[in-house]
DNA sequence: GCGTCAACATACTCTCGGTACGTACTCTCA
DNA sequence: TGAGAGTACGTACCGAGAGTATGTTGACGC
């Protein structure tokens, strides 16, 4: 019993380079399994993605893996949330540069696209993530992350428009629910550039529609 | 090894009524299998719900089940088309009583909220559709049932406008996730008629401000 | 009345997420 | 300095559930 573990535990010392266990290599070990998870996640799904793989992938066994995360799904968590965070920082960075409310939701929604053609956010953040947090916690996730930014820039248009600002949440989960489609239509698109330019160029012409009507804060 | 069948093919014969096998059966079977999937993946969602509970409530065992489908996800396929196509020639149907392409944009998202707000259709098509069917069949499955609806819709709008052809695919992308993205808000919530409302209101100043638009084709 | 096939039932396998428990290493602190 | 406590794993196992291999039975054509 105590000998198969002594070989097995020498093997993995060696695959692993050098020296195990000398200083706390804890957080390394767990960077390992996070960075493996997410590479095997956007490649294969979650569903698609045992545990067994990504542990085997990082060189190291269920046990460590379930001593760093209680669960697959909170694993999957941890990708989602550090993605998502990353994107989210990045956009906002992008948004702050400007003050006009209508060009921060044009540049917004050009940064945004642009992140969502990268196939770690787009399969991860995008696709996978409603697949494997189920749709409530999801809805959870992305009330504080990239709906959050969708929120306060919609409600700095309703602003300016001066007025309907009950329907401020309605308009958010509509605009929500367009840019979302929209990054998909560019991510399957052949010709991303085009379709990107395509998107722009549809939103551009609705939010130019709704600044030419007249008071909008009445139409509720 | 045969007594125990016997006795367990009684009771189940008893417990099912009457005549089994006295003339065919199968569709009864097969129908009784759908409708307790239906209920089964409302109620529990598709990973919530075992093929054990699925046959336990149709009286019959798993033998049956994997004789008229290929795989539990070939069942929910089942369970997803029938309430889409339903939905579908539902909102059709209401469509085609009106000729004004902006009216029958109109009433189409009444009519759509309205069976959002069915809590089977809700739960299966919405919610556990794109979780159980993966991202890329879930667009298939989409693009032969509601998305068609909309892009045909969209298309007669911008016909309208005289112009933007070329953003039609555009349009239509983002129109879709505008619809799907509002009917989930409308589910969520509380109170939903006025969430229904809002909705009708904010797309309907998006629209309207879109009639406004002076030559939309040149906006490419 | 005999072979064939549809329509099931039964019992099994196999994958995979999760758990129980053991063990090596490190870090205090008396 | 060494013994106990805690950390960071490894190993072996369990149970749930999807899928399969193999019967078994009745109907139907010939």
């Amino acid at each position: 019993m105590t000998s198969p573990a002594k070989v097995q535990k020498t093997v993995l010392r060696a695959a692993r380079g050098s020296s195990r266990r000398s200083g706390s290599y804890s957080s390394s070990t767990k960077r390992t399994l996070l960075d493996n998870a997410t590479r095997l996640f956007a490649a294969h799904g979650y569903s698609g993605t045992s545990l067994d793989e990504v542990v085997a992938a990082a060189r190291v066994t269920k046990g460590a893996l379930y001593h760093h995360y209680p669960s697959k799904l909170a694993l999957f968590e941890s990708v989602f949330d550090g993605l998502q965070e990353a994107a989210t920082k990045r956009i906002q960075k992008r948004i702050d540069t400007v003050d006009d409310p209508w060009e921060r939701a044009r540049i917004g929604l050009e940064e945004f696209l642009e992140v969502c053609r990268e196939p770690q956010f787009r399969r991860i953040c995008l696709q996978e993530g409603p697949v494997a947090l189920g749709h409530e916690r999801w809805v959870v996730a992305e009330r504080t992350a990239s709906f959050g930014i969708v929120k306060s820039t919609v409600d700095d248009l309703l602003d300016d428009l001066g007025g309907a600002g009950e329907l401020s949440e309605a308009f958010a989960a509509i605009f929500f629910g367009a840019i979302r489609s929209s990054s998909e239509y560019v991510a399957d698109a052949e010709d991303a550039d085009q379709a990107a330019e395509e998107v722009q160029a549809s939103i551009g012409a609705i939010l130019a529609g709704m600044r030419l009507l007249p008071g909008l804060g009445d139409q509720a």
